[in-house]
DNA sequence: GCCGTTTTCGGCCCGACTGTTTTCAGTCG
C-alpha cells in the first residue's frame, strides 16, 4: 500500500526546505526587509525541487541555481552536513514557540502577530484567547471586535483538530519506525493498521500491529527507538509512545496465530467492528482481537484463520479492503457480491493539474514530462495558472501561445509520451472564466477552479460554480470546495447541485491529490458515482516530487468506492482525450 | 536575501477583500 516515496534525498530537501520556511516565518515577525523574506521562502521551494543538491553541494556549485547566492548557499550546506544552521538556532531562541502558532490561526498574519505579541505581551494561543475575550484586542489600531471574533472563530478551528495530523504527515512517520519493527528479528509478521491503512485524510495516531513470540523483547526494541521522545505506556502487549514528530504511536503485539484477527480488530473503523461483531455474534460467532469463535452455549471454539480474507470469509463475505471498512454499506455489498474493483495507483496512466515555472511551478515542462515518463506514465497535463492568479504567476494570453509552442517541441522529443495544453483557469467572481472563449478553445484540457473571494453565502458560490461548469470547455472542477485540512474549512456551497450540473454538462469533479486539500470529500465519491459523475485525481504538483502526492488522491478515490473506470486519467490517452473532445 | 551588457546599487509582483477607517493596513492566494 506504501508512498514510494522518491529516489534520493526527499527527506533531505523537504527538511532543508521546511528549515529555510521557518526562518522566512521568524522574519516575519521581526521586521527583516520583505525582499529577505521572499528570497528564503524562494530559496526553500528551489531546493524542494532540485534533483542534483548533493552533486552541486559537494562541487561547491549552489551559487549557480537561480534564488541561491553566497549566503544561503551557505546556509544550505551547513544545514545539510551538520543538520542544523546556527542563525536559525539563535533566531529560534528569539522568538516564544507561542508566538509562532498563532500564525497558524486563520486571518492572523505577522503584522498582527507582533502587535499581539509586543504590545499585548501575549506568548502563547491560550492568552490570546483571554485576550480577545475580555476585548483587549480592539483596543489597539485597526483591530476591531470583527477581528476578535475572528481569532476567536480559528482558535476554535485549530481546537477542534487538535490532535489530529495530515495523512501525508502521519504516514512518513509511521513508515519510518515500521519498517524497524518489521526488520526486528523476533517480529514474524507487522502491518501499520488504523486510519493509516483506511487511507482518511486526516488521523490521529498511528497503529502498529505485530507478532512476536518474544512480545516483550519487539516492546523494548520499540519503546528505545530513536524516533521516540516520550513513553507513555508499556506492557508485553500494548505500547503507546508520543514521536519526536509530535505523533502518538501504538504498537499491539499478539502472537502470529492472532494477528489476523488483531489486524482487522485494530484497523477498525470502530462502526465497521461494531456491525462485524454483530453479523458475527447472529451467525452465532463470536469476534475480537484474539479471534474469531464458535459459540456454542458456554463453549468458545477458535476458527483458525491464516489471514483476513479467511475471516470475511467464515462470516459469508468477500474481502473488503481497508477503505472501505467505515461501515457505510460495504458489509452488505461483500455479502451480495457488489463490492467495486477499486482504482489502484498503477491503473493512473496520466498526469495532468501539474504547474510548470511558467506560473509558479518550479521545473520545466520537459523535466516534468521526463519525470512522469520515467515513473511509468504516459501523458502530462500542464495547468499553470490563468492571469488573474498574480500571485502565482498566471499566464497572459501571450505567454499562453509561448507556452503551446513549447509544449509542441517537447512533444517532438518524446517518444510514447504526450504532453497536453491544459490551463487551472480561476473562475471569478460572477462565475465566468479568466479567458476569453477563445483562448479556452485552444486548450486541450481546462480546469476550472475557484482562488479568491471565499466568503459568499452557499447560494451565491453554488451558482458560481455551476456557472463555470456549464461553460462548454470546462472538463474539471478544480478542488471543488477549496478546503485546506487543518486550516482553512471548506467554503459554503452545496456540493450535491453541484455534482448535478457535473453530470448534466459532463465535466468531471477532481480529487485534488495534494494532501493538505483531498478534495473531492470521499464521503461524496459514492454521489458522484452515482450520477454516473468522473472524477479527475490529480496531484496539483509545483515540483517533480509533488507527482508522487497522487498517492494520496488514489487513497481517496479508494474511499470513495471508486474504480478506474470512474478516473479519467486511468483512462488511455486517446480515450482521455476523445472524452476532453466530447 | 538575490540579481544584473542598465555592472555593485536599486529593484524585486499584485489584486481583491475585510475590517478598519474616513484613506488605509493587513491577509490571502
Amino acid at each position: 500500500m506504501f508512498y514510494r516515496g522518491n529516489d534520493n534525498y526527499l527527506m533531505d530537501r523537504r527538511e532543508i526546505a521546511q528549515v529555510l520556511d521557518d526562518m522566512a516565518v521568524i522574519f516575519e515577525l521581526t521586521d527583516e526587509n520583505p525582499f529577505k523574506i521572499r528570497a528564503y521562502q524562494n530559496a526553500a521551494r528551489v531546493v524542494e525541487g532540485m534533483s542534483d543538491l548533493e552533486e552541486r553541494i559537494a562541487s561547491g556549485s549552489l551559487t549557480e541555481v537561480p534564488g541561491i547566492g553566497k549566503n544561503l548557499a551557505d546556509h544550505i550546506t551547513e544545514l545539510y552536513k551538520t543538520g542544523k544552521i546556527k542563525e536559525h538556532e539563535r533566531l529560534r531562541k528569539s522568538i516564544p514557540p507561542g508566538v509562532i502558532d498563532m500564525l497558524s490561526i486563520q486571518g492572523l498574519g505577522p503584522k498582527r502577530v507582533k502587535i499581539i505579541y509586543k504590545e499585548l505581551k501575549a506568548t502563547d494561543i491560550g492568552q490570546l484567547e483571554l485576550l480577545c475575550r475580555v476585548g483587549a484586542i480592539r483596543t489597539r489600531k485597526h483591530f476591531g471586535p470583527k477581528i476578535e471574533e475572528n481569532i476567536l472563530q480559528g482558535i476554535s478551528y485549530l481546537r477542534r483538530h487538535l490532535g489530529e495530523h495530515l495523512s501525508s504527515n502521519a504516514l512518513a512517520a509511521a513508515v519510518e519506525i515500521f519498517e524497524k519493527v518489521k526488520r526486528h528479528p523476533p517480529v514474524k509478521r507487522a502491518e501499520i493498521a488504523g486510519s493509516i491503512r483506511r487511507r482518511k485524510e486526516l488521523v490521529k495516531d498511528i497503529d502498529i500491529v505485530a507478532s512476536s513470540d518474544a512480545p516483550k523483547k519487539v516492546m523494548d526494541f520499540f519503546t528505545g527507538l530513536p524516533e521516540v521522545e516520550k513513553v507513555e505506556a508499556k506492557g508485553e502487549t500494548k505500547s503507546n509512545v508520543i514521536l519526536k514528530s509530535g505523533i502518538s504511536a501504538d504498537l499491539r503485539v499478539v502472537s502470529d496465530k492472532e494477528f489476523p484477527y488483531a489486524l482487522h480488530h485494530f484497523t477498525g473503523s470502530k462502526e465497521h467492528n461494531i456491525a462485524m461483531r454483530g453479523r458475527a455474534q447472529k451467525m452465532g460467532m463470536k469476534m475480537n482481537e484474539y479471534g474469531l469463535f464458535s459459540v456454542r452455549g458456554k463453549q468458545e471454539k477458535i476458527i483458525p484463520c491464516k489471514d483476513e480474507t479467511e475471516i470475511f470469509a467464515r462470516l459469508g463475505l468477500e474481502y473488503i479492503e481497508p477503505e472501505l471498512r467505515e461501515d457505510m454499506g460495504e458489509i452488505a455489498a461483500a455479502e451480495n457480491g457488489t463490492l467495486p474493483k477499486l482504482v489502484t495507483e498503477k491503473d493512473v496512466k496520466g498526469i495532468i493539474h501539474v504547474h510548470s515555472n511558467y506560473s509558479d511551478g518550479i521545473n520545466t515542462i520537459e523535466e516534468l514530462a521526463r519525470y512522469s515518463q520515467k515513473l511509468g506514465y504516459s501523458y502530462l497535463g500542464i495547468c499553470d495558472h490563468s492571469q488573474s492568479a498574480g500571485y502565482a504567476g498566471g499566464l497572459k494570453p501571450a505567454e499562453v501561445k509561448k507556452q503551446w509552442e513549447e509544449i509542441n517541441e517537447v512533444n517532438k522529443k518524446l517518444k510514447g509520451f504526450t504532453v497536453l495544453k491544459g490551463i487551472e483557469v480561476d473562475i471569478l467572481t460572477n462565475g465566468s472564466l479568466d479567458y476569453n472563449d477563445e483562448l479556452l478553445e485552444g486548450f486541450d484540457l481546462v480546469i476550472a477552479s475557484v482562488h479568491s473571494k471565499f466568503n459568499m453565502t452557499e447560494e451565491e458560490m453554488t451558482s458560481r460554480l455551476i456557472k463555470a461548469i456549464s461553460h462548454p470547455n470546462v472538463d474539471i472542477l478544480g478542488h471543488p470546495t477549496g478546503r485546506l485540512l487543518l486550516s482553512r474549512e471548506a467554503y459554503k456551497v452545496d456540493m450535491h447541485k453541484v455534482i448535478d450540473a457535473a453530470a448534466k454538462y459532463n465535466v468531471a469533479i477532481e480529487i485534488n491529490a495534494n494532501p493538505h486539500r483531498l478534495d473531492l470529500d470521499w464521503r461524496l465519491c459514492p454521489y458522484a458515482h452515482s450520477k454516473g459523475v468522473k472524477i479527475a485525481v490529480c496531484p496539483d504538483a509545483h515540483t517533480t516530487d509533488n507527482i508522487h502526492d497522487i498517492f494520496f488522491g488514489v487513497g481517496i478515490a479508494r474511499k470513495g468506492w471508486l474504480t478506474k473506470e470512474d478516473v479519467v486519467n486511468a483512462w488511455p490517452v486517446e480515450e482521455f482525450i476523445r472524452w476532453l473532445k466530447k
